[in-house]
DNA sequence: ACCTGAACACCGTTCAAGT
DNA sequence: ACCTGAACACCGTTCAAGT
């Protein structure tokens, strides 16, 4: 999506070699290919044919390479939902909407704690938001407050999951969590004891839409 | 919190000169000091006087390390709070004591991501959210349910402003979310344009109990 | 059994210099 | 303005040797 806000000024001086779109690109490829942890300045420079430091001209740090590529990400994953005319169900649509493109991309735990979802793509999902709960009576600074709470929601939804199914993954050993439920007192403990035995196939529920929907109607009674 | 499964076996041969309590001792002081992300197998052994490969005599790993640090962290720290009798306010109160414990020690949170539960000393707290929602009248699925979604948000919310706090920290360039702001079109974004001067007071403040307010009342109603 | 020293194979980033 | 090479200040872990 867009240009970024500050685009690099054309002026004198050596051409560039190497540019930002193609830094982004391959660094893509790398995360896409073998995982963020394979994503190193060195091994990215040396995939462009260039060195650590030229990569230092284009980005800040590795913080803002892995910020820009998220919101690479979310440039060409994100496509406008239609939107309700129901404030409220207008905000549950919208989050939905960035959970569901932020929740695949298993790379992401680790940017998304970055303060903010705040990239150019997702300006207009947060616009919606803070608009949705101003329609429903809350003022600027609580809208943005019910925003914060809604993004908190939403990145544990996504983080947690996605290290559940990380750990999950090629792992059939009981857990921890399982060698303690096994040892559980039922007398001391009876609500944890009662749901158990269920606790896996509940846990792995998709309830993100109840809860979100739970908060919202929280936030704007 | 148990003893370790492998006790360390006491036979014939050199005395140890570290143990693996000396070891955790000196790791929970320097994580709390310093934060996770300076705790190194180097600097730790260096603390304690001895070499990094002594370590790995006691422990198989910093992973392990990470975790034996969590057990003793959550052993230590968890208190019961005083129990309010009515419901919403009891799953309140004890988010509430989870997340008090939790936020000034944000690398926990991204340690126990992996499953919901991290240890023994955490079931009691389960156990009384579960009991708080049920006495609300949700089904034992729907109070696993709500306790999962206050877990996200619970983690999210530890987890993003442990984030924001890092990034703050000595620095005093513009951020990349700085930029995206300044390059705002107030007739798209009217909302954000709004709000844009106050964002980082705005999210500054703490709000959790707030959002978790609105939560359990969204959860119970 | 326990500990050491050296080495391996890496990191992100700064600095001064080159074009 | 853009890029380079060398260096800084680190990592986790393995290996072979010492006591």
């Amino acid at each position: 999506m867009g240009a970024m806000p500050s685009v690099p000024r054309r002026a004198a001086g050596r051409p560039p070699r190497i540019s930002r779109t193609e830094i982004i690109d391959t660094a893509r490829r790398i995360v896409d290919e073998e995982g963020v942890e394979r994503l190193t300045m060195r091994r990215l420079a040396g995939e462009i044919g260039s060195t650590p430091m030229a990569l230092y001209h284009h980005v800040r740090d590795k913080d803002e390479l892995l910020l820009l590529l998220l919101d690479d990400y979310a440039a060409r994953m994100m496509r406008k939902p239609g939107l309700p005319a129901e404030p409220r169900e207008r905000v549950v649509v919208v989050a939905a909407a960035i959970r569901a493109v932020l929740a695949p991309c298993p790379w992401i735990a680790e940017v998304l704690t970055a303060d903010d979802l705040m990239s150019e793509s997702a300006l207009w999902f947060v616009e919606q938001i803070l608009d949705g709960l101003a329609e429903c009576g809350l003022s600027p600074e609580r809208a943005v407050h019910g925003y914060r709470a809604i993004w908190y929601y939403t990145a544990g939804e996504i983080i947690v999951r996605a290290a559940a199914a990380r750990r999950r993954a090629g792992d059939d050993r009981p857990t921890y969590r399982d060698r303690v439920f096994a040892g559980l007192d039922g007398t001391e403990l009876p609500r944890l004891a009662e749901v158990a035995p269920q606790w896996a196939p509940l846990t792995a529920q998709d309830t993100y839409l109840d809860g979100l929907r739970a908060l919202v109607d929280g936030l704007t009674r």
